[in-house]
DNA sequence: GCAGCTACTTGCCAAATGGCAGGAAATCAC
DNA sequence: GTGATTTCCTGCCATTTGGCAAGTAGCTGC
């Protein structure tokens, strides 16, 4: 189990050197969680920043009505946590469930914190997670309003093949805004038309 | 013209106090926008971070047709700035536009950061306005996969009614995901119940 | 095996939304 | 003022999506 590829997900976007990445790794704890196991439940404080490096997780909320709505999708390579609920000390609204199995590297708040203040560089570095991931949401909710649910589908399915194989339809369907009966039948219409090539 | 209003924001959630927040405010310097002016031109590097004290603007981008499509409303009381542009510091996909005429407090990246660098606290605060606008779009999100478009007409129309009399049907429309027909015929059916009371 | 469960698909029809075009009303330029 | 432009509404019809229910397939526990 090595910091390998922590210390080069810190170095990535150029605000940390090789050394501070090191020393800033070694505030990591690594961190498994096992499929269909939570990260994050709702109604409790979100605390844990995770960089996954392994694995994939789902989170989702509920809508008024108590169904389960996915708002995300996270893979390795990526950041895991609720930005609002870790940051406001706030109880969260999501849930955090790990699709298969998980590994990755973990902080607490309180470590974050510390280390935000001691570090100009990783507090930079923080602060280009959390634009990062404001970009990614505007990205996602422009898409919602320009394209059509196959197209989003295709997209998806473009960017993150892997949620097909581990996510059921209906978590696919309310992450994109459709029902599952509708994704059901946009897959058939996207497989048929992809044979045709 | 005085700075009251911005030390009151700077204040709102506790994280900067009086001392502090006149000290801060003073890096501030005014700023108007006439209607139909811009704050932000796309292809342009986002330098402006502005406490809307008065007024109304509208930020848009433009989907792959070339369609505009409203990304966001902005009243007074909010901070008005492209987070990706102003702190990635890379060229703007969205344009920021005065709906009326529009006062209130700037100041630019450079000395953002220096703030920042600074004065903890208002690292903290920034952090804080970074951590609510993506608890904001994070909820727009969640309502335009679970809510109608009436549902999401009649909340925008709650929240900020003001846009109802600055913003063209159109401009609506595509914040709130549909075309400015059905915005049309979705506003004929709200008046009509509402007449009914 | 069998019962029970979940995931996924599909047919039928309803509801929501879009595309287009025409026309009324307001606004703007001059 | 007049004409041009923009904004908004509405009728007609097409497309997209949803709701419901039935049916298949796979998986699980016993």
């Amino acid at each position: 189990m090595t910091q390998e590829k922590l210390r080069k997900f810190l170095q990535a976007n150029g605000l940390i050197n090789a050394q501070q990445a090191e020393e800033i790794a070694r505030q990591f704890v690594p961190k498994e969680i096992a499929q269909h196991d939570f990260l994050l439940r709702e109604g409790r404080v979100c605390d844990e920043y995770l960089f996954l490096e392994k694995g994939l997780l789902r989170a989702f909320a509920h809508d008024p009505n108590g169904n389960e709505v996915t708002t995300s999708f996270y893979k390795s390579g990526q950041v895991v946590f609720e930005v609002s609920s870790f940051f406001t000390r706030v109880t969260s609204q999501e849930n955090i469930q790990a699709l298969t199995n998980c590994a990755g590297w973990c902080i607490t708040f309180q470590q974050l914190n510390a280390l935000f203040h001691a570090r100009p560089e990783f507090r930079e570095f923080g602060r280009s997670v959390l634009v990062q991931g404001f970009a990614t949401l505007k990205g996602r909710m422009l898409g919602m309003i320009t394209t059509s649910a196959t197209e989003r589908y295709e997209q998806l399915m473009k960017t993150t093949p892997e949620i097909l194989l581990n996510a059921p339809v209906k978590h696919i369907a309310s992450y994109l805004g459709v029902t599952d009966t509708s994704l059901s039948r946009i897959r058939a219409a996207v497989t048929k038309s992809a044979g045709h090539e």
